[in-house]
DNA sequence: TATTGTTATACTCTATAACTATA
DNA sequence: TATAGTTATAGAGTATAACAATA
């Protein structure tokens, strides 16, 4: 209905990502995940030990909603924690966890599968340079 | 720190959206408005008299959510609804809001124009394409 | 002093359900 | 029977503040 809207570059943005955060959001309940959980226990699988404060960091989540998101991976078995020292737990990976994530893996892959596979072959190759200056830009300015 | 993540489009999409709406929400901010809000007062200065149920269906938004949002805009002395029929009230903008609505195009018009300078030139003309194709394949599949 | 983890809390966005009135 | 508008409510996501324990 509304071309001046549908081709501007910011709310495509927001269109693209809500559309492509629903399907991903929906694969994954398969797997009784959000999508934060989802890349956190890559995460983890990627860097055992981590600490939250670390992961929370690299995601621009805060410690504070790290704690509950942590927790609830905890209850649910996928991974546990050994102290670090005093103050901090390195996160692993439970056995059922290692296991499990080859099944996160595969609807993440599939859900970029899909989205590189949405978009025309002469657009394909550009997205992600283009997406990764315009966060690269936003980092400069509003955090420093 | 994760490079697994960072070349991800799908990660990248919500991150880059996330960072844009952001901007955006600090830009309209000194307006008194919310993205949501001004998307709305243009798209009623688009479409003088279109309802709250139509704007609903453009913006995907639900109308349980437009009550409060319009009512929102009507307190703050934006737009004023006229009766079309028993059931629908045709919106329109307030003089005061025609008046304002120019600014608001600004801060819009500013943030979309940042949007576009942060992209390298060769990936530049790619983005906009890529971005519709991306939520046409979503629509298509989600709810068409 | 700064950092880690935690709890409590609040605000926004989005969603469903249920209702009234009207077409 | 379907649509327009409204209210109440609930779930996520994200934010700050404050605290204890530790570096």
């Amino acid at each position: 209905m509304d071309d001046a809207l549908r081709s501007r570059p910011g709310y495509l943005l927001r269109r693209a990502s809500a559309a492509m955060m629903a399907d991903l959001t929906a694969r994954l309940a398969t797997l009784g995940l959000r999508p934060t959980e989802a890349t956190v226990l890559m995460l983890i699988d990627d860097h055992p030990g981590i600490t939250q404060s670390s992961i929370g960091r690299t995601l621009q989540i805060k410690r504070a909603n790290m704690a509950p998101l942590a927790a609830r991976l905890s209850d649910q078995g996928w991974i546990a924690g050994r102290a670090v020292d005093g103050r901090s737990t390195g996160l692993y990976l439970t056995d059922a966890g290692g296991v499990f994530i080859s099944r996160v893996r595969a609807e993440i892959d599939a859900h970029e599968a899909r989205i590189i596979a949405l978009i025309p072959e002469p657009h394909r190759a550009h997205l992600v340079p283009a997406l990764k200056a315009i966060w690269a830009g936003a980092e400069r300015v509003g955090e420093g």
